[in-house]
DNA sequence: TCATACATGGGACTCATTCTCAAATATTGG
DNA sequence: CCAATATTTGAGAATGAGTCCCATGTATGA
């Protein structure tokens, strides 16, 4: 809700982390990988920081086949994901004919308040050629 | 994998309950609306029923926000959903466009064994007007 | 009817995520 | 710089969907 972010040294911790990798990664990875380095986060402040650069657009956020919510800094904007469910690689995409489809299908049955899910997985190159 | 399921009367329970309701339910909701008629049905059955069926392709499954399966006796054949994020109200949507162009855009990457999800959520016009 | 492979269910268990709340700390007005 | 104050932190407890275990029950086919 708020915007008013104090800077701790956690939520910088967290940010940076986040930039560490290309990939998504969930909540629990981040902290283990922050367990290492320098002084930890707690698990709590990892979950806490992590929603709100979800609030705030900074990060995109996306569910394994396990409920396990993965985050990522993406570019700003809205867009979709392909990804590798082997390695997690991820490409981001772009497709002004799905928003307008899904905008249509919804408004010609009369729901309002339209959001959707659209993502792609599969097994990339690199992945396959093992 | 298997496709030999005995008939027992826990599955019939189950699906019969299914075909109760239009709408997406939970396991949960279905354990306990279970509980209330005749001889009741394990949570464990439950789980395991849905888990069946949606593996035959009897029924289609979606999470919840909150990461809860909810399933659902849909029409055969690959398809998607709108719903009412209120009162669950949903319609089967097909597009053949949109599966070309997520497996267009899966190829164009390398990637194989190409899957998605598509999912369009809202409120209903009933809702809407309550 | 019998043998037996498969199904059931109560309860313990997992595990991601949330909650609690006292202690730590960023921010700010003076 | 300092104290007052509003936030933030984090260790551990709690939550809740879903899974597992396994002794008991039963559908099914010979
Ligand atoms: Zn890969
Ligand atoms: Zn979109
Ligand atoms: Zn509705
Ligand atoms: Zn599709």
């Amino acid at each position: 809700m708020s915007t008013n972010r104090r800077e701790t040294k956690q939520r910088v911790a967290v940010s940076a982390a986040l930039d560490q990798v290309n990939e998504f990664v969930s909540a629990q990875q981040l902290h283990s990988i922050l367990r290492d380095t320098s002084d930890g986060v707690g698990l709590a402040t990892v979950y806490r920081t992590l929603q709100q650069l979800a609030e705030d657009g900074e990060v995109d956020v996306v569910k394994t086949a396990d409920n396990e919510s993965m985050y990522r800094r993406c570019s700003r904007g809205h867009h979709h994901h392909l990804l590798c469910r082997s390695c997690r690689r991820t490409v981001e995409v772009e497709s002004p004919s799905i928003e307008k489809w899904a905008q249509k299908v919804a408004s010609a049955n009369g729901f309002a308040e339209v959001d959707h899910v659209v993502e792609i997985t599969g097994i990339c190159a690199d992945c396959q050629a093992r």
